[in-house]
DNA sequence: CTCGCTCTGTTCACTAGGCGACAGTTGCGG
DNA sequence: CCGCAACTGTCGCCTAGTGAACAGAGCGAG
């Protein structure tokens, strides 16, 4: 199983009718990519709004050194590049596909028709960008304000819940590499290492090849709360967690991102 | 003058068309506050979206020892809490008046109410949230990757650009205090002081009492670039800006956060 | 004019976290 | 079942950034 790595909570599919999706399907063009296959570069030509159908993509932000961050990984449902249907923007981030992955492709004028046609799927966009908003406030307080270890911590919380769907407090799986994550926090990847080995002296995580074991989401919530600097608000309930859980990819993921 | 504060490009009024402006108000509950009058608290309860008529308001979270991060400085036409809209989410951030401000409640009902007859609104608030995630990714990947001087230029840069309308490239004022700033950035004043020097050394800023010049954006742009790690993707022009140019406050802020 | 408050400039000892390097480990592909 | 490539663990050195503290500077109020 691949885990969308901090994947938002609401995507542009979640909520949506039978009948506003199969439009959504039929006003864009589909296209099909293989594991790492690579998308689009941040600012390039506008090619459109995006939504996963299958598989998974990778979101990131390229350097001139080559190192990259990692935004997310969005699974099916989800969508990316919204911001090129307003005011003519460019692309934002650089994308590759994880594993065999189909995507939707809208363009403009693919996405000013179908919208008028359903205006529930406004309804669904503005959703899930105003989620993804608080997700990501939450995010830069965290990097602010919080010692690294606590930001992993609640990261990895975040990833368990998704993974269980947000359900029990039992033992969890989650499947990421350690230089995804450092990728992800913007830190290198020897100190989030050193840091992941924190969580495992205090019991929270148990870490293994490309994989992270929490034993008891419970224990490492509780932890979570007591070295939060500040209230906890707790993000808005998915209603619908869309992903597949199947999983896209078996066994080893080729590298995504071109060598450096 | 009072500079909103990384203000976001787009708010809900932007574009909106009179009638459904108009509307929109009179669906509404309007409330004044006060200089640094308190509005809300992170998790209270969920009071609705809030659109700024006049005045400024700060969204800030504040932490349980009493620090403060900073969000941003929202402006006329600006919206926030559109989250506690949808799933029934709490707010998330700390909100106080900054000068003599004008606000407009608008509860659920209130907002399906007039949503439902005026989609533009949807529409609009669609448009300021997808604009506004962008800002947000580009300020994660700064604060990520960039080395903080870097990361402050940029802010200055962009709070600059604002203050002329995007216009041209002369010398422009920030009115802002380094506690401000340093609160926004997630560092301590000590330290931000230090890095604004080295700015000033370099000659891109003057700094004074809680004010910053820069005597050439076009420099300041420059040297940006030069210092930028990854290829930089230019917002959205923001096709109307809405903030009333005149200082809705005189002179000396009163501080709007509660002592510590 | 002058008091008092907020804001700025700066110092110093201390810690978190970065960077490069390298050795050990896992598991896929052949 | 072997070899290679992708990962993980760890060490040592170094800079960025902290927190507390305090003196000076700007500005509003009486």
């Amino acid at each position: 199983m691949v885990s969308s790595f901090n994947s938002y909570p609401t995507g542009l599919m979640d909520g949506l009718g039978a009948s506003a999706r199969d439009a959504l399907v039929a006003a864009g063009t589909r296209i099909r990519l293989s594991n790492g296959q690579f998308l689009q570069s941040r600012g390039a030509d506008k090619a459109g709004m995006v939504v996963v159908l299958s598989g998974h993509v990778r979101m990131m932000t390229i350097a001139r050194d080559g190192s990259a961050l990692l935004l997310a990984i969005l699974g099916p449902g989800q969508q990316f590049n919204e911001v090129t249907l307003f005011a003519g923007a460019a692309q934002t981030h650089d994308a590759s596909a994880v594993g065999d992955t189909e995507l939707l492709v809208l363009t403009e004028s693919d996405y000013e028709r179908v919208a008028g046609a359903h205006p529930e799927i406004v309804q669904a966009l503005l959703r899930s960008n105003v989620h993804r908003l608080h997700q990501l406030v939450e995010l830069l307080n965290d990097l602010r304000a919080l010692p690294k270890p606590v930001v992993l911590a609640r990261l990895l919380l975040k990833n368990a819940r998704h993974v269980t769907r947000g359900g029990g407090a039992g033992p969890v799986e989650i499947d990421i590499s350690q230089e995804d994550i450092a990728m992800f926090l913007g830190v290198s990847r020897a100190y989030l290492n050193k840091t992941l080995g924190q969580l495992a002296d205090l019991g929270l995580v148990d870490v293994s090849y490309r994989r992270i074991h929490v034993p008891d989401i419970g224990a490492l919530e509780d932890w979570v709360q007591e070295n939060l600097a500040y209230e906890s608000v707790e993000s808005p309930a998915p209603d619908a967690c869309s992903d597949t859980p199947g999983g896209t990819t078996q066994g080893r993921r080729d590298r995504a991102v071109p060598e450096r």
